[in-house]
DNA sequence: CACGGCTTCTGACATTTGTCATGCCGAGTG
DNA sequence: CACTCGGCATGACAAATGTCAGAAGCCGTG
């Protein structure tokens, strides 16, 4: 009914942008426009050559997947965005669907099944990796408050209670407070378990 | 003066290893003979195969990049390893160069490149991407001992003293000097701040 | 409007850390 | 052999953290 499908491509490894972009080449009905090594050039090429779909990787400098995809919303509708990564945290999942994203999968399928991946996008329909899916809805949704996910955030590094204090301007404790409730609704033994089970579900 | 050079590809992500493979087998004197997911697997393939050179991805499920290099330098000492990365941390290089690797780049190179960095190898010498080479000498050795280090790792994931403790048997007290020492010679604000710092620089 | 949940704070307490001084033993070095 | 360095330990003190109770304001829902 209408053309081949005009692709983008973004990822910052050049080995895979390249490799991706062959293979993909292969079939008859898709095209690469345009390819991107970061968010923000990404987003500067999608402007440029209107993809139909843009198969974006989750981390890149400058801006990540989902970044892009909510760049893209606002900007180029008509832009169906595939997000691939290779360690897809349930988080990021939610967080893509929510910027509008058609499609999530891991870097593990073959370029055989990402191009009908890409195809259903195309179609206007979505596709989730069921495994991501399964993950995504065994770790539920994050039981933190928006406050208690900031300040759990800037614990991150390491940092001192009094640092992380004057970066969120809140009093110390008020910081271990909510700490330490983030530490009981997650289960875990101190603040920094906390930050590293929080951002394995990705909800940092 | 010889056939082709055989390939043993090893990757996790599925995505990346065809497209290498496809890339690959397009050059005239390269042939993959085998490809693995994982590291015990890289290791059956190679034994089963004999490649010639053996394209290994650095973090992969089972045993690392490195890990395979070493078995497969005592089990195939005629088989060359390049090991091939997304992040490449200072620390990762030099215990690769000491598991007798005989390149290492990022994934950041081109396959045009890959294709030749693999003949290099191939012929007997080494190659190191001279950005990871630079940021490996800038990091420098660790200044750690033993010891240390291996308290540090221990107490990666935000494990309290008295765990760390017990699963490195010794006593609280010194895991605490170690740590002490660790965190001092770091030049880091705590613990936390260490093992993150150690973990970018590759040192634990 | 009353209730519950989130945010924010204070203050007090117990526990966990980080730091330091000091000591002993074994291996390697000049 | 004396010296140094790394590994291992104690004990003690100060600082940072974790835990609790309590209290006030704000917002949305029933």
């Amino acid at each position: 009914m209408s053309g081949p499908v005009r692709l983008l491509l973004a990822d910052d490894e050049h080995l895979i942008r390249g490799a991706l972009a062959t293979l993909l080449s292969l079939e008859d009905d898709l095209v690469i426009v345009a390819e991107a090594a970061t968010g923000p050039e990404a987003l500067a090429m999608a402007r440029a050559h209107q993809p139909d779909v843009a198969v974006l990787d989750l981390q890149m400098p400058g801006a990540d997947g989902v970044k892009v995809a909510t760049a893209l919303r606002a900007e180029l509708p008509g832009c169906r965005v595939l997000i691939v990564t290779s360690h897809g945290r349930p988080g990021h999942l939610k967080r893509a669907l929510e910027a509008g994203v058609r499609g999530f999968v891991p870097k593990t399928v073959s370029a055989q099944r990402l191009a009908e991946i890409i195809r259903t996008v195309h179609g206007g329909n979505r596709y989730v990796d069921p495994e991501l899916a399964a993950d995504a809805i065994a770790a539920g949704d994050s039981p933190l408050t928006a406050r208690e996910a900031e300040v759990l955030e800037l614990a991150a590094d390491g940092a001192p209670v009094a640092e992380i204090a004057e970066r969120a301007a809140l009093s110390q404790g008020t910081v271990r407070n909510y700490l330490s409730s983030a530490v009981s609704k997650l289960g875990a033994e101190n603040r920094h378990a906390a930050v590293r089970l929080a951002r394995s579900r990705g909800w940092v």
